[in-house]
DNA sequence: GGACCCATGTAAATAGTTACATGATTCT
DNA sequence: AGAATCATGTAACTATTTACATGGGTCC
């Protein structure tokens, strides 16, 4: 089982969803955390049914074809759980924005600023953003009780904010010691 | 021009690097924000080579072997520089551990709990460590001064602090909320 | 009429991981 | 003697992205 299969079978777990329901949830919310396009979800839901972790029913969708709505099986349900309590390895990082801040030094003062400068621009509207997503919630069951399907999507939330505010942060930090650069040696 | 590319080009802009020395760093410290396993990394040297954007010399290693040692051409630093510059696209987060917190709700507050405690310890570990690194910088020229080649190390691991910080904080957050939760359906 | 959303698939290519292969040196 | 580190490559497999393919409905 892969890690994509997972994120499928959480989404599916809240409540019943079509191919193109996940596929839109893989952009946002979860897309935050766990992106994958269309021409993979829908191989993969194939592929979840196949093992008998979801099942699915063929109904007319809103649009002109006839959908089908995938929801978990008991099997489906206890695999995911078994993984959510199995230990957590370390997190495979890629951050395209810190290997170029590694390489900064090859950058001119003013266009390492320029970078910076709109990383936190860029931060800044996606925290206006989270914030209007917040909104749906408030002050509702999801924020207090863990046994919401919602209290994940609220949990999340709150870290996007959280580690958003602290890339703002540092973006403020570097910006600082950037301005300094370009004081003594311009 | 692929994103593995410019990490290696990244690395060898600082000092010159053979095939295994650019393998370690992308362990660590380059790997918290860009991993890469030395078979990515060999044929991909090789590539750079090829496009001149880097050149070798056989020199005789440490070890029983010849190695190469690459190092940064003109059209390899102008490469870089460029991509640097350009306009950063929107970072592709992956995050198993997110992933799993949307599912949280399937869980018991009691394995849930178990779950972000595992979390904390291990961002408190990694914090030491991240401390341990620290001193080899203070209070160095790389801290205030852009144009030194370490100036990125030292400014990724800043963030690297800041990030795990702010994930400490989060847990504690999450930790508090799952204690209520017990405490009112156990 | 054109752009965009709904809706689901397959094919081809690239990126990344795991396994195979080899062999000297240094530490325990 | 056995394990770890140095050192460099290839082969097979899995994961992910980009492109191809199709077509109705809704809004402007």
């Amino acid at each position: 089982m892969n890690t994509l299969g997972y994120a499928i079978l959480g989404l599916v777990a809240g409540r019943s969803r079509t191919g193109y329901e996940v596929s839109r949830a893989m952009q946002r919310p979860l897309g935050y955390f766990w992106t994958a396009r269309h021409s993979q979800i829908y191989p993969e839901l194939a592929g979840l049914e196949r093992d008998g972790l979801l099942r699915s029913r063929v109904v007319p969708g809103p649009g002109p074809r006839d959908t089908k709505r995938y929801s978990l099986t008991r099997k489906g349900k206890a695999a995911l759980t078994d993984w959510l309590a199995s230990p957590l390895g370390e997190e495979p990082a890629k951050s395209e924005l810190m290997l170029r801040v590694w390489s900064l030094w090859l950058l001119s003062p003013d266009q390492a600023r320029r970078l910076i400068a709109t990383v936190r621009e860029d931060t800044l509207e996606a925290l206006a953003q989270t914030a209007i997503e917040r909104e749906g919630f408030s002050p509702g069951v999801a924020t207090t009780d863990l046994s919401d399907p919602e209290f994940g999507r609220w949990a999340t939330l709150q870290w996007g904010i959280a580690h958003r505010e602290a890339l703002l942060r540092w973006c403020d930090w570097l910006l600082q010691r950037l301005h300094e650069s370009e004081e003594s040696s311009p």
